[in-house]
RNA sequence: CGGGGUGUAGCGUAGCCCGGUUAUCGCGCCUGCUUUGGGAGCAGGAGGCCGCAGGUUCGAAUCCUGCCACCCCGACCA
């Protein structure tokens, strides 16, 4: 138990990581930088699917699959693209295993794949040259696609949830007749995450444009969602792109439009990963474990019976199933723990640490008294509500939370947000207090990387909603014609 | 790939410098009784190729060599 460490420490790593165990989400798989997401971590992945694949599908979205194996010459149709991804890919290049003269397991070296084969780092190229065969007339367009999938990237570093190897995402690949199609698809689709990340996750979003060297490998446009974790330090929590052109003339994808002339087709993509589940521990986590937003809870309300006998179990249980009965006919996810292996304070602390918004318990007093003791794992609260109110309170309570955990993170969020004028007050804020900083930039790679290298901040986002300001550069004193978001990024 | 660190029961660890009875302690696990409104108490019990492979030695968790794995800090990144 992590109770000795605060959430702004600089063990923050370590109580995330103690934490994400502790409450049972995920853990080191032992395969390099791979992760175990365990049954209670993955249930919460689900809720984030459900509602995402619904958004997308309620704005005409379609799931599919594509192969995880990807020609290695796919990959260089596209200039930018491979030089940010033909990097740290893993790759096949045998189909067939045998035995040595010592009975060992060896690649068989005869079996070498004439080419090689690179795991999916993401689909883009898969995907458009698929796509090529899909598309000839502007009555195929548009195509609107999703795939949920595993990707997998060498990366040198890994962290649980934030960087692993292999991570599950949602990948959406969009093909337009229009490039103005193609720009207000990237934008409702940021717009959807940030929807999805605010009022599900209760993260609040800073939506934004990313600065042209951090883009995305051959985007001419990403859109993203920058988030202030408790420590300070901000993440990304998705990012949408405007292709433009560059894939389809990639993979020669042609369509003929309504004057019959011939063009090359708009793209976009989209996608969000279970990184979300590392955005979600490190917002509203304490030192009492994780807390959920009941929208994304898996169970909202968990029911715990306290007796002494075989006589007061059963008298609780029956006032629970029936309570369960009519939450659940409210549309509540709801829980009954009635097994007999461990103790009420034992499922206390287990629930807890599991972050369920709402927890109940009924003993003897309360079948007495006609009265439900009611828990909120928000504020560490409890209170005791009559048998009369308690549905319609705990109904209410998950709107309650729900709002209470956003506004928190919203505060928390606006309290470390500073402007600053200049390059020295930037570097004091950065090393006294961190956060977001928002400061006057010239527009230029030398000086966003000279700051990076400096002071290890990036430009987080030109934020979409900043109102326009003009001044003046706070490293070289150039005219700049807004502030943009720095931070030290996950 | 550079720099640092760690591998001892399911988990966390002591012992290692300075080699020597049956490898320490806590959590967890099993059995029994008492307990049950905030992670219960007592008693008993099970569980170890001390990361792997060599070497030194009468004797190695401990010393030497090589290898492997993982963690942390950099470069890379959702």
């Amino acid at each position: 138990m992590a109770k000795n460490l605060t959430t702004r420490s600089e063990d923050y790593s370590k109580w995330y990581n103690e934490l994400v165990i502790q409450a049972d989400l995920a853990e080191n798989s032992g395969v390099r930088g791979c992760m175990v997401i365990k049954p209670y971590g993955y249930a919460i992945w689900e809720r984030m699917q459900a509602e995402l694949d619904r958004m997308f599908k309620e704005t005409g979205h379609q799931n599919a699959y594509f192969p995880l194996f990807i020609p290695k010459s796919y990959f260089s149709k596209e200039a930018s693209h491979v030089d940010g991804f033909a990097k740290e890919c893993a790759v096949v290049t045998h189909y067939r295993l045998k035995n040595d003269e010592n009975g060992n397991i060896i690649v068989d070296p005869d079996a070498k794949l004439e080419e090689e084969l690179i795991v999916r780092p993401t689909s883009e190229t898969i995907i458009w040259d698929t796509y090529r065969k899909w598309i000839q007339s502007y009555r195929d367009l548009p195509l609107l696609i999703n795939q949920w999938a595993n990707v997998v990237r060498w990366e040198m570093r890994t962290r649980l949830f934030l960087r692993t190897a292999e991570f599950l995402w949602q990948e959406g690949h969009t093909a337009h007749a229009t490039k103005d199609e193609a720009i207000a698809e990237a934008e409702q689709m940021i717009n959807i995450y940030a929807e999805f990340v605010e009022n599900y996750m209760a993260v609040p979003v800073i939506k934004g444009l990313k600065t042209e060297s951090e883009r995305f490998a051959g985007a001419l446009e990403t859109y993203c969602i920058e988030s202030l974790m408790q420590d300070g330090k901000a993440l990304q929590a998705g990012t949408s792109h405007f292709l433009g052109q560059n894939f389809a003339k990639a993979f020669d994808v042609k369509f003929t439009d309504k004057d019959g002339k011939l063009d090359y087709v708009w793209a976009t993509s989209w996608g969000v990963s279970t990184r979300l589940m590392g955005a979600l521990v490190m917002t509203h986590s304490d030192d009492n474990g994780l807390v959920l937003p009941p929208n994304l809870a898996p169970n909202q309300v968990v029911i715990i019976p306290i007796y002494r006998d075989q006589a007061q179990f059963e008298a609780a249980s029956e006032v629970a199933e029936k309570l369960m009965k009519e939450l659940r006919s409210k549309g509540l996810r709801v829980k009954f723990d009635n097994r007999d292996t461990q103790k009420p304070g034992w499922k206390f602390n287990e629930y807890e640490l599991k972050g369920v918004p709402v927890r109940i318990a009924i003993g003897p007093k309360d079948i007495e008294n006609g009265t439900f003791e009611i828990a909120r794992r928000d504020t560490l609260s409890k209170e005791l509500i009559s048998a009369t109110e308690v549905v319609d309170h705990v109904v209410d309570l998950m709107d309650t939370i729900q709002q209470n955990l956003y506004d928190r993170a919203l505060t928390m969020r606006i309290e470390n947000t500073t402007e600053v004028s200049s390059y020295d007050e930037f570097k004091k804020v950065l090393d006294s207090k961190g956060g977001f900083i928002l400061a006057h930039w010239d527009g230029t790679a030398e000086t966003e990387e000279r700051i990076k290298n400096e002071t290890k901040a990036t430009i987080r986002c030109i934020p979409l909603e900043e109102d326009l300001m003009s001044g003046s550069c706070m490293v070289t004193g150039k005219p700049s014609s807004r502030k943009v978001l720095f931070a030290k990024a996950y």
